[in-house]
DNA sequence: CATTGGCACTCCTGTGCGGGGAGTGCTACC
DNA sequence: GGTAGCACTCCCCGCACAGGAGTGCCAATG
């Protein structure tokens, strides 16, 4: 028994899997892929897959499915890069141009994976940790009030709203504010602590109060986890029709709304060695992603670590290399896009 | 035939429906309701209400459901405001002091309706519209973008970037930075286009293309409709046990999606005459929506209008009272925190 | 004249049954 | 090892049938 066919046929068992929706047995099989064998050969080669817990069976007599590792064996080594045409290239390309801010761009390219996969889309935005600092300007609101807005070089403005115990001093707030752009602008903001660190020493004693408060602001702002972002489009694809059914999509869209749930498997998937990273039904490791597969790739590369992630999440039968394909063209364009 | 009794029937034709799921026939309506009078006595006033387009019934022999016009007329006349309950109450004002900016307060506002009221939520942004500017800030970028950053007074920060074909003068734009702030802080950013009009001139002639170009961006950006922002939660509760199947589904996330849709609905309720406005089922002219329910109000009011808007869809039969007590608690305490 | 009890009728729903078909596993053979 | 044949399993589909809920109508009544 060939080992080489054996791995054939799972890959054309996933092949027609994925294209019918519907277990795939042996004749099917040798009438679409010119295997060169009979189906009872190919029975037995079903047999040896289904022993090694790549393949299983709705119920005997019936055609066969591949289970998470057999689609983990076929994205692993089975599964070619699928090109996208060439309309697709330019499509993605005139459609990411046009963005106005950050804001657009991410609305954009969110949907845009989720028109080319037919599945739900994921963007992140630009990790606060990771990008640079590029301006930090403090508005007072009222005598005790000062709104803090950041700017990063990719282009994303946080703020957070100050409340002090004694009143403003324009003059104060001036100097604190210019003293802060000489000292953090351009920075990376995960090494802004140690810049900030000698700050509060330029400042009177009565001002210093004002000035720890807005570093404490800053230093809380971009240690904080829970300030990563993710935007979602084409929820609606869960619904298409010939899907399972409407108790299977219930919990997936919980799983999504959980945004924790989706910032923990991009973190994770950031320590994969592979660009572009493939979570398998149980290895999303959460309840309601069990018959769904997660596939993502980071974008904004700067010398080694990317800025943040994009993905798509589908069904187990999805088009890995399609959904793959994909995931990596838009994240290329949003790199040149935001290098900008 | 009493019409009064009439009308008895249909609200608890109504609020059967909407607790059991199921068409509701003459003798659960007289055992579940002390009406005081037989099924067939029933009966005469369903075949009246049917005559009037208020129920219908699926098939021959089944119970009967309300139509749109039925539950039109329930919400207009037959419903009596449902007050929550005081843990309810505590758990809206806790929930909502604790938000740290405006994004979180969004965020934590659009998850409470979710929760309340076992649907989907939608929050509005404050319309840029209808808020007063606090700050204008710019932000050079290299020597030829400038980055203009709108700050308002409910705490919503936007940001455009924009391209000059000369190169920056740092001294003009400190320049035009304050004068913009003079001239336009505090302002209501729909009247701002006559506060900046005559600003060009207090310019060297030279640098009249740059504040003519800040001058149209800011138009530019208070004027786009497409600006306003919706944010949504609960999606997962549409696929609730016992809802319709999944095809039906699909069509309301494709809508939800189409934020153009939501907003259009939303700014049409906005002229409504009642506090909370309500769009049954074919009322919101939308084909994904012909099968949902949508309930908004106002929030963040100043003198009449309000600043945006929120609300909650589900389907035709949901629990109208409840959802608009929801809807409205909310709301008001939204008011409350943005006013401070 | 509104109300009521009775009754025939309709139509959905669940269930059991049988045939057809797809697919498998096994065995004997090349 | 590969192949052909064959018996077996089990799903799926159509169908008939009984049960039941609900209605509409009619005649009787206060």
């Amino acid at each position: 028994m060939s080992e080489d066919r054996r791995l054939d046929v799972l890959r054309a068992i996933v092949e027609d899997y994925v294209a019918t929706k519907e277990p795939v047995g042996s004749r099917a099989l040798v009438e679409r892929h010119s295997l060169g064998v009979s189906p009872a050969t190919i029975r037995n080669d079903m047999a040896a897959l289904e022993e090694g817990g790549y393949i299983a069976q709705p119920h005997t007599s019936a055609g066969r499915v591949p289970t998470d590792k057999g689609y983990r064996l076929f994205v692993d080594q089975l599964s070619t890069v699928k090109p996208l045409s060439s309309p697709e290239r330019r499509a993605i390309g005139t459609f990411l141009e046009n963005a106005q801010d950050l804001d657009d761009v991410v609305d954009r390219a969110v949907r845009l994976i989720a028109q080319l996969t037919h599945q739900v889309a994921v963007v992140q935005y630009p990790s606060l940790r990771r990008s640079a600092l590029r301006h930090v300007e403090l508005v007072p609101v009222g005598a005790r009030h000062l709104l803090v807005v950041l700017i990063t070089d990719t282009g994303r403005v946080e703020q957070r709203t100050l409340e002090l115990v004694t009143d403003l001093d324009e003059s104060v707030v001036a100097r604190l504010r210019s003293r802060l752009n000489v000292s953090a602008a351009g920075r990376r903001l995960s090494e802004l602590p140690v810049a900030l660190g000698e700050l509060t020493d330029a400042f009177a004693p009565a001002d210093q109060a004002l000035v720890n408060a807005v570093v404490a602001v800053l230093e809380e702002t971009l240690a904080q986890e829970s300030e990563e972002r993710v935007v979602l489009a084409g929820t609606a694809n869960l619904a298409r029709v010939g899907s399972t059914d409407v108790r299977a999509i219930g919990p997936v869209l919980e799983a999504l709304e959980e945004q924790v749930v989706l910032l923990r498997l991009l973190s994770e998937m950031a320590e994969d060695s592979a660009t572009v990273a493939v979570r398998i039904g149980r290895e999303t490791q959460h309840d309601g992603l069990f018959e769904t597969s997660f596939v993502t790739t980071g974008y904004g590369d700067e010398g080694g670590g990317s800025v943040a992630r994009i993905g798509s999440i589908g069904p187990l039968r999805m088009d890995y290399p399609g959904t793959m394909s994909a995931v990596r063209a838009v994240a290329r364009y949003l790199t040149r896009i935001l290098a900008q």
